[in-house]
DNA sequence: GTTTGCTTCTGTAGTCGCTACAGGATCTAT
DNA sequence: ATAGATCCTGTAGCGACTACAGAAGCAAAC
């Protein structure tokens, strides 16, 4: 039992976001104690890391809510899960190689700016006469 | 010169996105023609190419105009824009490797998910008991 | 017992980079 | 003259938070 300064505390994620789950429908709406302050105990913490770990995979709030549903509902098949992990590895994967270029065209860009005047920059120049 | 659709569809950013662009000061407010409507001739079309490309590149509005501010002023050191494009490279190789770490996890995830049940799901175990 | 200061509450507004209207004006083509 | 395309301004919405304002409660020092 705890109070939402302290799961905030224990888990790094900020009490405004906190409560914002728990409007957005990604965790259930808190117990409250007869002053009304919210009280969490450890499932509301495993729920909340639940969340935080889909969200740093890059899962978006719709998709975690889909995750939460199927969590209720254990007799089903997990491929809708699965599903939504596909897509979310490709979609990983497709930032993964943009990025990819970008680094490579950053690292030139940095390479090539060796404290020259700024009508020599290739930084600017590079993003200006591209393609 | 020519209309803001045209450009739009010259260069593939939608007019709102130009029209955005200029409110927020990474275009110069466009000339206008007798009836009121923005033109623009092939400068702006460039510089809207700079914009379009830097932001692909990750590049913040605020840092778009930084670089803007530079190009401006050719006669100064380049070490600004290399600064920007260095902290630019940066952030994008912790994305990167960030990325990595999570595509290896969506694939572990992934393969671990032989459409069993919901109960054996390693999808959802993996974002329930991490680290 | 009161004052200080911390925590929590609700509700609303701001952020970023767009995107999507609504409602009106104006252009072009038939 | 009329239809439909294009443009204008202004405002609101998105997602996922973040940041406040103003009120209430709580714990501890004085």
């Amino acid at each position: 039992m705890m109070s939402i300064g302290t799961l905030s505390k224990q888990s790094g994620v900020h009490i405004e976001t906190i409560r914002y789950y728990e409007r957005a429908g990604v965790l259930p709406k808190a117990r409250r104690a007869p002053n009304g302050r919210r009280i969490y105990g450890k499932e509301d913490a495993g729920r909340l890391a639940f969340v935080r770990h889909a969200r740093e995979l890059g899962f978006e709030l719709v998709s975690v809510r889909a995750l939460l549903a199927l969590q209720e509902k254990p007799e089903l098949s997990c491929k809708a899960a699965s599903d939504l992990a596909s897509a979310q590895l490709s979609a990983v994967e497709s930032r993964l190689s943009r990025l990819t270029v970008l680094r490579d065209e950053l690292r030139r860009m940095v390479r090539a700016c060796k404290n020259g005047r700024v009508v020599d920059c290739r930084v600017i120049d590079a993003l200006t006469n591209m393609r």
